[in-house]
DNA sequence: ACCCTCACTGAATCCCACA
DNA sequence: CTGTGGGATTCAGTGAGGG
């Protein structure tokens, strides 16, 4: 059977019965509301989202200061909208937000929220006896978190998600292919690593503070919603601050709505995502391919003319450089072999994805292997 | 200086109030109790166990008989449970044993968790609402687990482990140093990778079947009690199964008690924990942090000679030069005070460490004053 | 151009013995 | 109980500046 009528079979048996063509006029797209998200959610008409991604406020509750061991001072979330009194106060305010989501959000829709052991596991009983139904919860591993200053507990290194869905037996949307693409062909898992947001991803205000403490990485956003909507759905987030959400909707061709109410947090997302650009029509067809993307060899791409054997390969920071042989193999000194096991050899590592790894370079950029591959299946695709 | 003698004298040095040569005789160190969890804590003293281990069972109808708490019947199968009625449920079972193990729990013993995104969020909250103060969360990222056949899902590729003190000002054991050293020398992260139990380690029964079908691996069990627990701790397991947690306990030097209500598990782990040896004395040694070690006066120094009066001391950038007086004070222009004193003045900083902010010259080689502290120890030991 | 050093920073429930 | 003060404690990354 060939995999477009597969995919187009599974896409048809879909159920979720949405009307992406026309959404409900009344809902305020691509607009950032102002003030408390439980009373401007209870304005928006039910069943007229497809995904809400919520982060919420953690309920810290630091104790005194805390200083590095050369000194220096740590910048900690002291804002006011992260505190609250008890348990019972916190638990109140995320039912009367979860609750307004669940309304809002379609029968087939599903809901994300992060957080770290401060409240996810409050927040995770709550969402529960409120009738979601945990899909999966997600570790967000961060490659490079604060460490643990004064050596009294194990280094803080992840955040949770939680993946939900309406109901027990409700669907929802789960673009599987996209995942396994994703992840070099294996199935994508519940443990995710990136880096915090930092850099030039990190959004600062005139004088060069950060604009929000707890701003989350792109690539965190992207993942969540390339595996869990599709083009044109409708993503809802409660708590916008400075709209990474809506910048990575707009990117992927998706529709956003969100709640803040900081007028500083909203000025700064209007600002960025309105410099975003979405993606263009064939990357998008590309990601959200329904057809199965078939599995590409390296080889593949060197038989087809997409790298020229003879190409000179290398890793980021040109520590190792390796040529492409007629077969696709790599070959760097006396090492040889494919992209991924000479890539691994050379760093003494236990794997290495040499998609990601080696790059090449093409019109006087440097790209991954693996942008040849998606160039590959672009022109391959019909 | 032997280790051994290092690890005895900081161990005494510790104030943490344990009665580790003569436990209270009423414990039943090494047994493996039969029963009902709750019911068989309820015959243990308070405030006698250092550590608990739980990995209690989700699925309620493996048992077939549930008791509520006050007594109700509960048949799990036929009864038309609604979701709140199961979660209820449950939450009350949580509450019952957790509330035994907080009583016989030492106000300085800590509790650890694991469970998956079934049951973890119910029993995070319910052992914050009983007090217990979260320390970490940590998730357990297995190499190996098992796909998800169907593609609906993100592989589920974790478990989660709390890890809770008795209370936010409670006291804890942390070996912070034996944790550093087992990662390499860099603080232990919250995430730990480990495969699932299987291979040799997975226990079978007669016919080659898995003994229990939730064995953890002993590397887990490992670093949990090498991490918070001392020699001679006594660690309480209330779902034993087939006693990994006894198993290692006896491997470390540390006591156990189980509770276990299949008789077939309770076999399988008195088999198992007869034929584990403990360590010896020098492998059970590990390595010790700093703030346990014998405290030592800059003072006493200078008294016997290792620092003379008059030497000149001054930081690594060398911005600042100060003197050893005879009373071991420092002075330097018109500040004098202790090494730490005059450090954090000269530095305007809160505080400061002066056995590693000044240093000395040593035949022509700069040391910190700490080198010279180590020597004294060594000089001095016995 | 490249390398090296230094300064700075990130959702953090971050000390403890002794007087 | 509180207050005092000795002194233990950090990883990956970015970016500026100098050689």
């Amino acid at each position: 059977m060939p995999v477009e009528t597969i995919a187009r079979t599974r896409a048809e048996s879909r159920t979720r019965g949405k009307a992406k063509a026309a959404p409900a006029p009344a809902l305020p797209l691509g607009q950032i509301l102002d003030g408390d998200c439980v009373e401007r959610l209870r304005e928006l008409p039910d069943n007229s989202i497809d995904l809400v991604f919520a982060d919420p406020p953690y309920n810290l509750q630091l104790g005194g200061d805390l200083n590095r061991p050369d000194g220096s001072h740590v910048d900690a979330v002291t804002n006011d909208w992260d505190r609250f009194d008890s348990f019972k106060t916190y638990d109140d305010f995320s039912k009367a937000w979860l609750a307004e989501c669940r309304r809002v959000l379609k029968p087939d829709g599903a809901l994300w929220v992060i957080g770290s052991y401060h409240n996810i596991y409050r927040l995770g009983a709550t969402l529960q006896d409120l009738g979601f139904w945990i899909l999966n919860d997600i570790v967000w591993r961060k490659t490079n978190p604060m460490p643990n200053f004064r050596g009294t507990r194990f280094t803080n290194a992840h955040e949770t998600l939680i993946w939900a869905s309406q109901g027990e037996k409700a669907k929802y949307q789960f673009n599987y292919r996209a995942m396994k693409t994703l992840n070099d062909e294996l199935q994508m898992r519940s443990d995710w690593t990136f880096p915090i947001c930092s850099g030039g991803e990190r959004l600062k205000d005139d004088e060069g503070h950060k604009a929000h403490p707890t701003q989350k990485p792109e690539a965190l956003l992207y993942r969540v919603l390339l595996a869990t909507t599709e083009r044109g759905d409708v993503v809802l987030d409660p708590f916008f601050g400075t709209g990474t959400t809506g910048a990575i909707a707009k990117r992927l061709g998706r529709e956003w709505i969100g709640c803040e109410r900081e007028e500083s947090y909203r000025a700064v997302a209007r600002a960025r995502i309105e410099k975003e650009l979405p993606l263009d029509e064939t990357a998008l067809t590309t990601m959200q391919s329904k057809r199965t993307a078939p599995r590409v060899a390296f080889g593949t791409l060197v038989e087809a003319g997409f790298v020229k054997p003879g190409t000179q390969v290398f890793d980021k920071k040109r520590h190792f450089t390796a040529t492409v042989r007629a077969d696709g193999s790599l070959v760097c000194d006396k090492l040889n072999g494919s992209i991924h096991q000479v890539g691994k050899d050379l760093q003494g590592a236990s794997s290495c994805n040499g998609w990601t790894f080696w790059h090449y370079e093409d019109e006087g950029l440097v790209k991954p292997l693996d942008a040849a591959r998606q160039l590959y299946l672009l022109a391959t695709e019909d």
